[in-house]
DNA sequence: TTGCTCCTCACGTCACGTGAGGTGGC
DNA sequence: TTGCTCCTCACGTCACGTGAGGTGGC
């Protein structure tokens, strides 16, 4: 005489297994058997699993709506904060397909966060820079990290920086030498553009000496012995 | 030398857990261990843990993420397709908070399909009544549906109708056949006023024979001997 | 016997969270 | 010995999906 799970799942336009994890959850009460032991569900059941599917579509999560219990009171706590939830989503979808937008236009990189991304984009700067980017964005403050970005923006490729890039490992002493000779003064111009780059660990999310090893390591990671030992030899 | 687990993680503003997970799945490869078999993790690890984090923000999947691989290459048709998807959930999300200011401002209940809990918010219908409505819109068509709709807008309240919401079970033999007298002619004349119900079944979403069971089901679940019986006599 | 619908376990999915139990150097 | 950080299992979460194996009446 009632409805069977399958069925009654297809008036209700869900799964027969949707159901029965409703009953295993007691979101749904269990209805009386038939002789076979088939469930024999009422129109009471139908109602029920109706409104619980109208609260999932709504958003709210199955211990949510057990809360609410059978009532058919209007749960405004829940459904307020449920909206502003929503809102928030919303606005952060939103912005995600901004950023989405930004990237297909290929005026930022997948690899990047966002505002360094964009500052990257024009230069054609080669990828262990980049890398070394990547490290700073993460350890460095905000102001540090807007000094670089801007640094970035005005990145004049000279022709010893060119150098510098494609220095071989085993570059001679000389070489190296007379490298850090031309870089050093280019560098130290840098400083007096940019002197918030003297309180480059000021704000640092996980501290200053971390931001310093963090930056070595990175370093070390990054460029080969002769590199290191011309930034060695600016640094003094 | 390299940075811990935990230092990498923080790094990347993730979970330990997270990091773990991405060596489990062959997301992110794992570091060379220290003499005590801690993992020592370089530059390259955190920028291949920023790019998927980055991917995930922007909604990527984890499989989807590792089908792009390495590779810094833009993954056009993946970020269109997410841009697609973006656009409709933020349209049903919209469509959601509608429907809940709807709700909280009293003018649709919880328990009903939008449209038609919107048609009986305004007239005073019994549990029964509704209960009953929550059957049909599972098994009409959608013509069939509107016309019962604004059936309920125009729901009269003649003095019949309240009595046979209230006949007891055990009522009269003269009482069932005086109100079946008085019922007939209001039931006939909303034939004459909606002759579309007589298509009741042209678009069952389940079938005609299933929707005829189903109602007739409803009738016998919802109402009482005496009201049945009252029907039955309208009906003949 | 085959086919169909129903039933009850029980493992799989997704992206981790959360202990449990053990190790190594201060 | 206590504390701290790291390690590897391995089960839990959420809302079901998806077989596996068995039953009952045509």
């Amino acid at each position: 005489m009632g409805w069977s799970t399958s069925q009654l799942a297809a008036l209700a336009d869900t799964s027969v297994r949707a159901v029965r994890h409703y009953h295993e959850i007691g979101l749904l009460p269990e209805p009386e058997r038939l002789p076979n032991n088939y469930k024999s569900y009422s129109v009471s059941h139908l109602v029920r699993l109706l409104r619980i599917k109208r609260l999932i579509e709504l958003g709210l999560s199955l211990p949510q709506i057990a809360e609410l219990g059978d009532a058919d009171e209007h749960p405004e706590e829940a459904l307020r904060t449920l909206d502003a939830e929503l809102a928030e989503t919303i606005e952060r979808l939103q912005h995600v397909r901004v950023e989405l937008a930004l990237i297909l236009r290929q005026s930022a990189p997948t690899d990047l966060p966002p505002a360094l991304g964009r500052a990257m984009a024009g230069a054609d700067v080669p990828a262990t820079d980049r890398s070394f980017a990547v490290v700073l964005t993460r350890v460095l403050g905000p102001t540090a990290l807007d000094t670089y970005t801007e640094l970035l923006q005005s990145y004049e490729r000279i022709p010893a920086v060119t150098e510098f890039e494609n220095l071989p490992s085993d570059a001679e002493e000389e070489t190296r030498r007379d490298l850090a000779e031309r870089l050093g003064p280019h560098v130290r111009q840098l400083l007096v553009d940019a002197p918030a780059l003297k309180d480059l660990f000021v704000g640092a999310p996980h501290g200053a000496s971390f931001a310093e090893d963090a930056i070595g390591k990175a370093v070390n990671d990054l460029y080969n012995p002769a590199q290191i030992d011309v930034l060695t030899r600016i640094s003094r």
